[in-house]
DNA sequence: CATACAGTTGAACAATTGTTCATATGTGGT
DNA sequence: ACCACATATGAACAATTGTTCAACTGTATG
C-alpha cells in the first residue's frame, strides 16, 4: 500500500485547462495552485532569449535598442519578450525621453539562476 | 556609451535554430551555451504535470500506475512525461517485476524548487 | 508642423508541445 | 501456451509559443 502526503494533488484539476486563475494562498505546503504558479514561473525562464535578457540586465539597466543590438535581435522581438518579463514582474521599466530603460525587479531570480547553474555544471 | 561583460553573447547564434548541440565547457562565466542548457532545464520544469511528478517522487519512489492514479492522468501520459524527466536525468527508474519504479535522481532539483517557491511566495 | 527615432502592438506564421488513442513489448501466473 | 496486467511507443491532434512584419504611438528637434 502506498501513501503520499501530496495525495490531495488533483482534487480539482479542471482549473488547469482554463488558464488556471489561482486562489492566492499563503505559502505553506505545496498544493496544486502553487505548482501552477511554479510551472508558470519556470515556463518564463525556459526560453534562452529571456534568459539572455535577464543576464544582460543583471549587469546594468539597458534600453530596448541596446538589448536588441546586444542579443542581435529586432527591437520588436525584444519588446515582446520584455513585456512577458514585465508582466511576470521580473523586470521593471523606466522611461527617459524617447528611451525606455529596463532593469531587474527581483532579487530571487539571480539566486535561482545560480542554483540552476550549479545543477547544470554538475 | 554602454558596455556589458556579456557583450559576446551572440557571436554564434545560429546554434539556436538547429536544436543547439552544446559545446561542453567547464562552468565559469555564463556564455551562450550555458544559457541554452539553462533554458532547456527550465523548459522541463515549466510544466505542471512534470512538477507534480517531481513533487510526488520527492516523498518516495512510485511506479507509473501509482503516479497516474495520484495525478489523475492516463498511464500513457505519465509514461511520456517520465521519459522526458529521465532523458533530462532528473529521475531514474528501477524495474521490479511488471512494475517500473521511478525516483528522483538529482538533489539540486529540490533546492531549485525551494528557491523558486520562496520567489513565488514573496 | 514635419521629420526622425524609440518603442509598442496585433496579426500571421512556423515550430514546438502535451495529451489521447491504438498498438506493441514484456512480465508473472495458470 | 495462454491470459492479464504494467509500461512503452508512435502517430495524430489541438493548443501554445516565439519571431517577423507592418502599422501605430509617443517624443525630441529643426
Amino acid at each position: 500500500m502506498w501513501y503520499n502526503k501530496y495525495m490531495e494533488f488533483n482534487t480539482d484539476n479542471k482549473m488547469k485547462t482554463d488558464k488556471h486563475q489561482y486562489i492566492t494562498t499563503k505559502c505553506q505546503l505545496p498544493d496544486i495552485n502553487i505548482l501552477y504558479e511554479l510551472s508558470d514561473f519556470f515556463k518564463i525562464m525556459g526560453d534562452s532569449t529571456r534568459l539572455q535578457l535577464l543576464w544582460a540586465l543583471e549587469e546594468s539597466e539597458l534600453c530596448v535598442g541596446e538589448l536588441a543590438e546586444l542579443l542581435n535581435m529586432t527591437k520588436s522581438a525584444v519588446s515582446h519578450q520584455l513585456k512577458v518579463l514585465k508582466t511576470a514582474k521580473l523586470v521593471r521599466s523606466r522611461k527617459d525621453g524617447k528611451n525606455v530603460y529596463y532593469s531587474l525587479n527581483d532579487h530571487h531570480v539571480k539566486l535561482i539562476l545560480e542554483k540552476a547553474l550549479e545543477h547544470i555544471c554538475e
